[in-house]
DNA sequence: TAGATTGTTAATCGATTAACAATC
DNA sequence: TAGATTGTTAATCGATTAACAATC
Protein backbone atom coordinates (compact mmCIF):
# COMPACT_ATOMS: atom_id res chain seq x y z
CA UNK A 1 0.00 0.00 0.00
CA UNK A 2 1.42 3.28 -0.67
CA UNK A 3 0.81 6.85 1.10
CA UNK A 4 -2.13 7.87 -1.68
CA UNK A 5 -4.22 4.78 -1.37
CA UNK A 6 -5.01 5.99 2.20
CA UNK A 7 -6.45 9.22 1.08
CA UNK A 8 -10.59 8.97 0.90
CA UNK A 9 -11.94 9.67 -2.17
CA UNK A 10 -13.96 12.55 -0.76
CA UNK A 11 -10.32 14.53 -0.48
CA UNK A 12 -9.42 13.13 -4.06
CA UNK A 13 -12.34 14.39 -6.21
CA UNK A 14 -11.68 18.02 -4.16
CA UNK A 15 -8.17 17.86 -5.71
CA UNK A 16 -8.66 18.85 -9.33
CA UNK A 17 -10.43 21.74 -8.05
CA UNK A 18 -7.33 23.49 -5.92
CA UNK A 19 -5.58 22.36 -8.86
CA UNK A 20 -7.82 24.19 -11.64
CA UNK A 21 -7.73 27.39 -9.46
CA UNK A 22 -3.95 27.36 -8.70
CA UNK A 23 -3.36 26.78 -12.35
CA UNK A 24 -5.59 30.07 -12.78
CA UNK A 25 -3.34 31.81 -10.48
CA UNK A 26 -0.36 31.04 -11.82
CA UNK A 27 -1.61 32.53 -15.09
CA UNK A 28 -2.01 35.81 -13.16
CA UNK A 29 1.50 35.83 -12.03
CA UNK A 30 -0.06 35.51 -8.07
CA UNK A 31 3.07 32.98 -6.71
CA UNK A 32 1.87 32.90 -2.97
CA UNK A 33 -1.65 32.26 -1.70
CA UNK A 34 -2.77 31.57 2.08
CA UNK A 35 -5.32 28.40 3.28
CA UNK A 36 -7.82 31.46 3.29
CA UNK A 37 -7.80 33.07 0.29
CA UNK A 38 -7.89 29.22 -1.17
CA UNK A 39 -10.66 29.81 0.53
CA UNK A 40 -12.54 32.53 -1.15
CA UNK A 41 -11.85 30.82 -4.73
CA UNK A 42 -13.08 27.72 -4.02
CA UNK A 43 -15.41 27.90 -1.24
CA UNK A 44 -14.00 25.10 1.26
CA UNK A 45 -13.12 26.15 4.10
CA UNK A 46 -9.40 27.05 5.29
CA UNK A 47 -8.98 24.36 7.89
CA UNK A 48 -10.51 21.52 5.42
CA UNK A 49 -7.53 23.03 2.68
CA UNK A 50 -4.94 22.53 5.24
CA UNK A 51 -6.20 19.17 5.67
CA UNK A 52 -6.35 17.68 2.45
CA UNK A 53 -3.25 19.14 1.23
CA UNK A 54 -1.57 17.72 4.36
CA UNK A 55 -2.10 14.44 3.25
CA UNK A 56 0.13 14.92 0.67
CA UNK A 57 2.87 16.50 2.81
CA UNK A 58 3.19 19.97 4.05
CA UNK A 59 3.30 22.05 0.60
CA UNK A 60 3.28 24.88 2.65
CA UNK A 61 5.36 27.19 4.71
CA UNK A 62 4.16 28.53 8.10
CA UNK A 63 3.22 32.08 8.40
CA UNK A 64 4.12 32.67 4.42
CA UNK A 65 1.28 30.27 2.80
CA UNK A 66 1.92 27.90 -0.01
CA UNK A 67 4.17 28.77 -3.31
CA UNK A 68 1.48 28.37 -5.62
CA UNK A 69 3.92 27.14 -8.82
CA UNK A 70 5.08 24.55 -6.62
CA UNK A 71 1.50 23.59 -4.98
CA UNK A 72 0.30 23.35 -8.48
CA UNK A 73 3.25 20.94 -9.54
CA UNK A 74 2.81 18.68 -7.09
CA UNK A 75 -1.29 18.56 -7.36
CA UNK A 76 -0.42 18.01 -10.90
CA UNK A 77 1.82 15.24 -9.61
CA UNK A 78 -0.48 13.48 -7.32
CA UNK A 79 -2.94 13.26 -10.03
CA UNK A 80 -0.54 11.66 -12.63
CA UNK A 81 -1.17 14.73 -15.16
CA UNK A 82 2.36 14.13 -15.67
CA UNK A 83 1.82 10.73 -16.84
CA UNK A 84 1.35 10.39 -20.47
CA UNK A 85 -1.96 7.78 -21.73
CA UNK A 86 -2.74 6.08 -25.16
CA UNK A 87 -6.20 6.21 -25.35
CA UNK A 88 -9.44 5.18 -27.79
CA UNK A 89 -12.61 5.86 -28.38
CA UNK A 90 -15.56 3.74 -29.10
CA UNK A 91 -18.67 5.42 -30.98
CA UNK A 92 -17.76 7.67 -32.96
CA UNK A 93 -20.85 9.75 -32.29
CA UNK A 94 -20.75 13.45 -31.32
CA UNK A 95 -20.19 12.93 -28.02
CA UNK A 96 -17.28 10.61 -29.59
CA UNK A 97 -15.81 13.16 -31.20
CA UNK A 98 -15.99 16.16 -28.82
CA UNK A 99 -13.92 13.88 -26.87
CA UNK A 100 -11.29 13.22 -29.69
CA UNK A 101 -11.63 17.23 -30.17
CA UNK A 102 -11.29 17.66 -27.00
CA UNK A 103 -8.10 19.97 -25.66
CA UNK A 104 -7.88 19.30 -22.02
CA UNK A 105 -7.93 16.00 -22.69
CA UNK A 106 -4.10 16.27 -24.26
CA UNK A 107 -3.58 18.79 -21.27
CA UNK A 108 -4.30 15.67 -19.24
CA UNK A 109 -1.84 13.68 -20.52
CA UNK A 110 -4.13 11.97 -22.52
CA UNK A 111 -3.61 11.49 -26.25
CA UNK A 112 -6.66 9.90 -28.48
CA UNK A 113 -5.03 7.61 -31.10
CA UNK A 114 -8.21 6.56 -33.03
CA UNK A 115 -12.14 6.36 -33.30
CA UNK A 116 -14.10 3.03 -33.46
CA UNK A 117 -17.29 2.34 -34.37
CA UNK A 118 -19.79 -0.29 -36.40
CA UNK A 119 -21.39 2.11 -38.51
CA UNK A 120 -19.94 1.70 -42.15
CA UNK A 121 -20.35 5.59 -42.96
CA UNK A 122 -17.99 6.78 -40.57
CA UNK A 123 -15.53 4.39 -40.78
CA UNK A 124 -12.33 6.00 -42.64
CA UNK A 125 -13.79 9.61 -41.80
CA UNK A 126 -10.97 11.71 -39.74
CA UNK A 127 -11.36 14.25 -36.87
CA UNK A 128 -8.58 16.34 -36.59
CA UNK A 129 -6.15 13.81 -38.26
CA UNK A 130 -7.62 10.61 -35.87
CA UNK A 131 -8.93 7.95 -38.08
CA UNK A 132 -12.21 5.91 -37.32
CA UNK A 133 -11.75 2.70 -37.60
CA UNK A 134 -13.69 -0.18 -38.19
CA UNK A 135 -14.74 -2.53 -34.47
CA UNK A 136 -13.06 -5.12 -36.54
CA UNK A 137 -9.88 -4.43 -35.76
CA UNK A 138 -10.03 -2.96 -32.00
CA UNK A 139 -7.99 -5.56 -30.19
CA UNK A 140 -4.78 -5.70 -32.24
CA UNK A 141 -4.78 -1.96 -32.21
CA UNK A 142 -4.75 -1.69 -28.23
CA UNK A 143 -2.28 -4.03 -28.39
CA UNK A 144 -0.20 -3.07 -30.81
CA UNK A 145 -0.11 1.13 -29.67
CA UNK A 146 -0.25 0.36 -26.04
CA UNK A 147 -3.35 1.71 -25.59
CA UNK A 148 -3.80 1.88 -21.84
CA UNK A 149 -7.18 3.81 -21.83
CA UNK A 150 -10.66 3.13 -23.34
CA UNK A 151 -13.60 5.47 -23.61
CA UNK A 152 -16.85 4.53 -23.65
CA UNK A 153 -19.15 6.59 -26.10
CA UNK A 154 -22.21 4.31 -27.30
CA UNK A 155 -25.36 4.18 -26.03
CA UNK A 156 -25.86 1.54 -22.75
CA UNK A 157 -26.87 -1.58 -24.33
CA UNK A 158 -23.32 -2.26 -25.90
CA UNK A 159 -21.58 -0.47 -23.36
CA UNK A 160 -20.82 -4.07 -21.34
CA UNK A 161 -20.11 -5.73 -24.42
CA UNK A 162 -17.02 -3.09 -24.92
CA UNK A 163 -15.64 -2.90 -21.95
CA UNK A 164 -15.10 -7.07 -21.83
CA UNK A 165 -13.20 -6.32 -25.14
CA UNK A 166 -11.34 -3.54 -23.84
CA UNK A 167 -10.39 -5.69 -20.87
CA UNK A 168 -9.63 -8.68 -22.96
CA UNK A 169 -7.30 -6.65 -24.86
CA UNK A 170 -5.26 -5.59 -21.76
CA UNK A 171 -6.45 -1.97 -21.09
CA UNK A 172 -6.27 -0.36 -17.67
CA UNK A 173 -8.66 1.97 -17.38
CA UNK A 174 -12.32 3.03 -18.87
CA UNK A 175 -13.77 6.59 -18.85
CA UNK A 176 -17.67 5.88 -19.40
CA UNK A 177 -20.10 7.84 -21.10
CA UNK A 178 -23.24 5.24 -21.48
CA UNK A 179 -25.51 5.62 -18.69
CA UNK A 180 -24.93 1.76 -17.10
CA UNK A 181 -22.77 0.23 -14.34
CA UNK A 182 -19.87 -1.42 -15.97
CA UNK A 183 -18.87 -5.23 -14.42
CA UNK A 184 -15.03 -5.05 -14.61
CA UNK A 185 -12.49 -6.93 -12.61
CA UNK A 186 -10.56 -5.53 -9.76
CA UNK A 187 -7.74 -4.46 -11.49
CA UNK A 188 -9.27 -2.24 -13.86
CA UNK A 189 -10.35 1.73 -13.54
CA UNK A 190 -13.54 3.03 -14.11
CA UNK A 191 -14.88 6.52 -14.14
CA UNK A 192 -18.34 7.26 -15.08
CA UNK A 193 -19.45 10.01 -16.44
CA UNK A 194 -23.30 10.40 -15.28
CA UNK A 195 -25.04 12.86 -17.71
CA UNK A 196 -28.34 11.36 -17.32
CA UNK A 197 -27.96 11.74 -13.47
CA UNK A 198 -26.15 15.43 -13.68
CA UNK A 199 -29.62 16.56 -15.68
CA UNK A 200 -31.96 14.46 -13.33
CA UNK A 201 -29.84 16.34 -10.35
CA UNK A 202 -30.55 19.72 -12.22
CA UNK A 203 -34.35 18.58 -12.47
CA UNK A 204 -34.88 17.52 -8.89
CA UNK A 205 -33.37 21.23 -7.85
CA UNK A 206 -35.66 23.61 -10.57
CA UNK A 207 -38.41 21.24 -9.26
CA UNK A 208 -37.71 21.74 -5.32
CA UNK A 209 -37.26 25.86 -6.00
CA UNK A 210 -39.62 26.83 -8.10
CA UNK A 211 -42.96 24.65 -8.12
CA UNK A 212 -43.97 24.31 -4.48
CA UNK B 1 -39.67 25.44 3.32
CA UNK B 2 -41.23 22.51 1.51
CA UNK B 3 -40.15 19.09 2.76
CA UNK B 4 -37.80 17.99 0.07
CA UNK B 5 -35.42 20.70 0.72
CA UNK B 6 -34.40 19.65 3.70
CA UNK B 7 -32.85 16.95 1.93
CA UNK B 8 -29.63 16.43 2.21
CA UNK B 9 -27.99 16.63 -1.29
CA UNK B 10 -26.08 13.70 -0.37
CA UNK B 11 -29.18 11.96 -0.44
CA UNK B 12 -30.39 13.81 -3.66
CA UNK B 13 -27.52 12.18 -5.50
CA UNK B 14 -28.32 9.02 -4.96
CA UNK B 15 -32.01 8.82 -6.17
CA UNK B 16 -31.13 9.02 -10.21
CA UNK B 17 -29.66 5.86 -9.44
CA UNK B 18 -32.59 4.08 -7.86
CA UNK B 19 -34.57 5.62 -10.58
CA UNK B 20 -31.99 4.05 -13.58
CA UNK B 21 -32.43 0.80 -11.74
CA UNK B 22 -36.32 0.74 -11.05
CA UNK B 23 -36.85 1.61 -15.13
CA UNK B 24 -34.35 -1.71 -15.66
CA UNK B 25 -36.67 -3.28 -13.54
CA UNK B 26 -39.98 -2.24 -15.05
CA UNK B 27 -38.68 -3.26 -18.70
CA UNK B 28 -37.68 -6.56 -17.27
CA UNK B 29 -41.42 -7.16 -16.05
CA UNK B 30 -40.10 -7.18 -12.19
CA UNK B 31 -43.05 -5.63 -9.83
CA UNK B 32 -41.68 -6.21 -6.63
CA UNK B 33 -38.70 -5.92 -5.11
CA UNK B 34 -36.72 -5.77 -1.27
CA UNK B 35 -34.38 -3.17 -0.33
CA UNK B 36 -31.97 -6.34 0.24
CA UNK B 37 -32.52 -6.80 -3.52
CA UNK B 38 -31.38 -3.44 -4.25
CA UNK B 39 -28.87 -3.57 -2.32
CA UNK B 40 -27.44 -6.08 -4.65
CA UNK B 41 -27.93 -3.87 -7.96
CA UNK B 42 -27.07 -0.64 -6.52
CA UNK B 43 -23.81 -1.43 -4.37
CA UNK B 44 -25.52 0.60 -1.22
CA UNK B 45 -27.01 -0.50 1.22
CA UNK B 46 -30.03 -2.29 1.94
CA UNK B 47 -30.24 0.29 5.17
CA UNK B 48 -29.15 2.90 3.55
CA UNK B 49 -32.18 2.64 0.69
CA UNK B 50 -34.90 2.29 2.94
CA UNK B 51 -33.21 5.40 5.02
CA UNK B 52 -33.15 7.46 1.79
CA UNK B 53 -36.14 6.39 0.15
CA UNK B 54 -38.04 7.17 3.91
CA UNK B 55 -37.00 10.70 3.41
CA UNK B 56 -40.02 11.42 0.72
CA UNK B 57 -42.38 8.79 2.80
CA UNK B 58 -42.78 5.28 3.46
CA UNK B 59 -43.13 3.92 0.10
CA UNK B 60 -42.91 0.03 1.41
CA UNK B 61 -44.87 -2.27 2.64
CA UNK B 62 -43.69 -4.03 5.43
CA UNK B 63 -43.44 -8.04 4.87
CA UNK B 64 -43.66 -7.32 0.94
CA UNK B 65 -41.17 -4.69 -0.35
CA UNK B 66 -41.67 -2.16 -2.29
CA UNK B 67 -43.35 -2.06 -5.91
CA UNK B 68 -41.05 -1.76 -8.66
CA UNK B 69 -43.74 0.67 -10.49
CA UNK B 70 -44.87 2.99 -7.94
CA UNK B 71 -41.66 3.32 -6.65
CA UNK B 72 -40.21 4.37 -10.04
CA UNK B 73 -42.70 7.24 -10.25
CA UNK B 74 -42.28 8.50 -7.24
CA UNK B 75 -38.89 9.15 -7.79
CA UNK B 76 -39.37 10.81 -11.34
CA UNK B 77 -41.94 12.68 -9.34
CA UNK B 78 -39.15 13.58 -7.13
CA UNK B 79 -37.04 14.49 -9.48
CA UNK B 80 -39.21 16.27 -11.62
CA UNK B 81 -39.19 14.14 -14.76
CA UNK B 82 -42.94 14.62 -14.70
CA UNK B 83 -42.47 18.69 -15.73
CA UNK B 84 -41.37 20.02 -19.07
CA UNK B 85 -38.41 22.52 -19.53
CA UNK B 86 -37.92 24.46 -22.66
CA UNK B 87 -33.67 24.46 -23.03
CA UNK B 88 -30.91 26.33 -25.56
CA UNK B 89 -27.46 25.40 -25.74
CA UNK B 90 -25.14 27.86 -26.14
CA UNK B 91 -21.90 26.61 -28.27
CA UNK B 92 -22.27 24.35 -31.19
CA UNK B 93 -19.74 22.31 -31.12
CA UNK B 94 -19.30 18.59 -31.11
CA UNK B 95 -20.22 18.92 -27.39
CA UNK B 96 -23.62 21.27 -27.98
CA UNK B 97 -24.47 18.85 -31.00
CA UNK B 98 -24.20 16.10 -28.74
CA UNK B 99 -26.62 17.09 -26.40
CA UNK B 100 -29.22 18.19 -28.98
CA UNK B 101 -29.07 14.45 -30.09
CA UNK B 102 -29.11 13.43 -27.07
CA UNK B 103 -32.22 11.26 -26.29
CA UNK B 104 -32.04 10.77 -22.74
CA UNK B 105 -32.61 14.66 -22.67
CA UNK B 106 -35.89 14.50 -24.06
CA UNK B 107 -36.63 11.56 -21.44
CA UNK B 108 -35.92 13.46 -18.59
CA UNK B 109 -38.36 16.42 -19.98
CA UNK B 110 -35.79 18.56 -21.65
CA UNK B 111 -36.62 20.36 -25.37
CA UNK B 112 -33.89 21.59 -27.22
CA UNK B 113 -35.29 24.19 -28.76
CA UNK B 114 -32.32 26.01 -30.53
CA UNK B 115 -28.20 25.80 -30.72
CA UNK B 116 -26.57 29.18 -30.69
CA UNK B 117 -23.20 29.84 -31.88
CA UNK B 118 -20.73 33.00 -33.07
CA UNK B 119 -19.57 31.29 -36.00
CA UNK B 120 -20.75 32.20 -39.16
CA UNK B 121 -19.87 28.63 -40.76
CA UNK B 122 -22.10 27.06 -38.60
CA UNK B 123 -25.45 29.39 -37.95
CA UNK B 124 -28.28 28.30 -40.10
CA UNK B 125 -27.49 24.59 -40.08
CA UNK B 126 -29.73 22.05 -38.62
CA UNK B 127 -29.00 19.23 -35.96
CA UNK B 128 -32.35 16.51 -36.62
CA UNK B 129 -34.73 19.14 -36.39
CA UNK B 130 -33.09 22.33 -34.05
CA UNK B 131 -31.59 25.00 -35.78
CA UNK B 132 -28.03 26.93 -34.84
CA UNK B 133 -28.80 30.62 -34.82
CA UNK B 134 -26.98 33.64 -34.43
CA UNK B 135 -25.85 34.64 -30.54
CA UNK B 136 -27.29 37.60 -31.70
CA UNK B 137 -31.38 36.69 -31.52
CA UNK B 138 -30.25 34.77 -28.08
CA UNK B 139 -32.08 36.49 -25.38
CA UNK B 140 -35.41 37.61 -27.58
CA UNK B 141 -35.75 33.87 -28.30
CA UNK B 142 -35.47 32.88 -24.98
CA UNK B 143 -38.40 35.63 -24.00
CA UNK B 144 -40.11 34.67 -26.72
CA UNK B 145 -39.98 30.93 -25.86
CA UNK B 146 -40.59 30.61 -22.36
CA UNK B 147 -36.58 28.85 -22.19
CA UNK B 148 -36.14 28.12 -18.62
CA UNK B 149 -32.98 26.04 -18.75
CA UNK B 150 -29.63 27.47 -20.58
CA UNK B 151 -27.19 24.72 -21.60
CA UNK B 152 -23.61 26.00 -21.96
CA UNK B 153 -20.43 23.98 -24.36
CA UNK B 154 -18.64 26.70 -24.99
CA UNK B 155 -14.72 27.38 -24.05
CA UNK B 156 -14.16 28.40 -19.82
CA UNK B 157 -13.45 32.07 -21.09
CA UNK B 158 -16.69 33.16 -22.37
CA UNK B 159 -18.71 30.99 -20.03
CA UNK B 160 -19.69 33.35 -17.34
CA UNK B 161 -20.25 35.92 -20.26
CA UNK B 162 -23.08 33.37 -21.13
CA UNK B 163 -24.19 32.83 -17.84
CA UNK B 164 -25.37 36.81 -17.54
CA UNK B 165 -26.58 36.64 -20.70
CA UNK B 166 -29.14 33.80 -19.88
CA UNK B 167 -29.64 35.93 -16.15
CA UNK B 168 -30.83 38.65 -18.22
CA UNK B 169 -33.14 36.59 -20.48
CA UNK B 170 -35.16 35.33 -17.24
CA UNK B 171 -33.48 31.50 -17.42
CA UNK B 172 -33.52 29.69 -14.35
CA UNK B 173 -31.34 26.63 -14.17
CA UNK B 174 -27.59 26.53 -16.25
CA UNK B 175 -26.48 23.38 -17.41
CA UNK B 176 -22.65 24.02 -17.47
CA UNK B 177 -20.01 21.95 -19.44
CA UNK B 178 -17.19 24.67 -19.52
CA UNK B 179 -14.39 24.05 -16.98
CA UNK B 180 -15.30 27.32 -14.34
CA UNK B 181 -17.18 27.84 -11.87
CA UNK B 182 -20.20 30.62 -12.58
CA UNK B 183 -21.30 33.21 -10.73
CA UNK B 184 -24.85 33.46 -10.55
CA UNK B 185 -27.75 34.83 -8.45
CA UNK B 186 -29.17 32.50 -5.37
CA UNK B 187 -32.23 31.92 -7.32
CA UNK B 188 -30.93 30.48 -10.29
CA UNK B 189 -29.66 26.93 -10.46
CA UNK B 190 -26.38 25.64 -11.38
CA UNK B 191 -25.26 21.74 -12.47
CA UNK B 192 -21.74 21.38 -13.57
CA UNK B 193 -20.64 18.97 -15.69
CA UNK B 194 -17.06 18.34 -14.43
CA UNK B 195 -15.52 16.25 -17.72
CA UNK B 196 -11.83 17.68 -16.75
CA UNK B 197 -11.98 16.54 -13.40
CA UNK B 198 -13.33 13.11 -14.22
CA UNK B 199 -10.48 12.90 -16.24
CA UNK B 200 -8.09 13.43 -13.42
CA UNK B 201 -9.72 11.36 -10.89
CA UNK B 202 -9.52 8.96 -13.36
CA UNK B 203 -5.82 9.39 -14.04
CA UNK B 204 -5.35 9.27 -10.23
CA UNK B 205 -6.48 6.00 -9.65
CA UNK B 206 -4.24 4.75 -12.52
CA UNK B 207 -1.30 6.43 -11.04
CA UNK B 208 -2.07 5.28 -7.48
CA UNK B 209 -3.16 1.80 -8.49
CA UNK B 210 -0.25 0.90 -10.84
CA UNK B 211 3.11 2.89 -10.84
CA UNK B 212 4.01 2.49 -7.55
C1' DT C 1 -50.95 -17.17 11.93
C1' DA C 2 -45.92 -17.21 10.79
C1' DG C 3 -42.56 -15.14 8.02
C1' DA C 4 -40.78 -11.30 5.89
C1' DT C 5 -39.45 -6.73 5.47
C1' DT C 6 -40.30 -2.08 6.31
C1' DG C 7 -39.85 2.30 9.11
C1' DT C 8 -37.33 4.28 12.60
C1' DT C 9 -34.38 4.81 16.62
C1' DA C 10 -29.85 4.25 18.46
C1' DA C 11 -24.85 3.34 17.74
C1' DT C 12 -20.96 3.92 14.94
C1' DC C 13 -18.12 5.79 11.74
C1' DG C 14 -16.01 9.29 8.97
C1' DA C 15 -15.61 13.93 7.51
C1' DT C 16 -15.55 18.79 8.68
C1' DT C 17 -14.59 22.54 11.63
C1' DA C 18 -12.33 24.80 15.49
C1' DA C 19 -8.46 25.83 18.04
C1' DC C 20 -3.83 26.54 18.94
C1' DA C 21 1.08 25.36 19.42
C1' DA C 22 4.88 25.27 16.21
C1' DT C 23 7.58 27.94 13.30
C1' DC C 24 8.76 30.63 9.29
C1' DT D 1 11.55 40.21 16.95
C1' DA D 2 6.45 40.43 15.94
C1' DG D 3 3.04 38.91 12.89
C1' DA D 4 1.22 35.54 10.09
C1' DT D 5 -0.11 31.17 8.79
C1' DT D 6 0.76 26.43 8.67
C1' DG D 7 0.39 21.58 10.52
C1' DT D 8 -2.06 18.95 13.62
C1' DT D 9 -4.91 17.61 17.53
C1' DA D 10 -9.39 17.76 19.57
C1' DA D 11 -14.40 18.77 19.18
C1' DT D 12 -18.35 18.76 16.41
C1' DC D 13 -21.27 17.57 12.99
C1' DG D 14 -23.46 14.67 9.62
C1' DA D 15 -23.91 10.41 7.26
C1' DT D 16 -23.94 5.42 7.44
C1' DT D 17 -24.86 1.15 9.60
C1' DA D 18 -27.03 -1.83 12.99
C1' DA D 19 -30.84 -3.32 15.37
C1' DC D 20 -35.44 -4.24 16.22
C1' DA D 21 -40.33 -3.17 17.08
C1' DA D 22 -44.21 -2.43 14.06
C1' DT D 23 -46.98 -4.45 10.75
C1' DC D 24 -48.28 -6.29 6.30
Amino acid sequence: MNRESQVSVTVIRRLPKYHRYLTELIEKGISRISSQELSVLTGFTASQIRQDLNNFGGFGQQGYGYNVEDLQKELGKILGLDTRYNAVVVGAGNLGQAIANYKGFEDAGFKVLSLFDRNPRVIGLKIRDIEIRDMEHIEEFIKEHNVEIGIITTPKDSAQQIADIYIRSGIKGIWNFAPTDLQVPDDIVVENVRLNESLFILSYFLKTKFDK
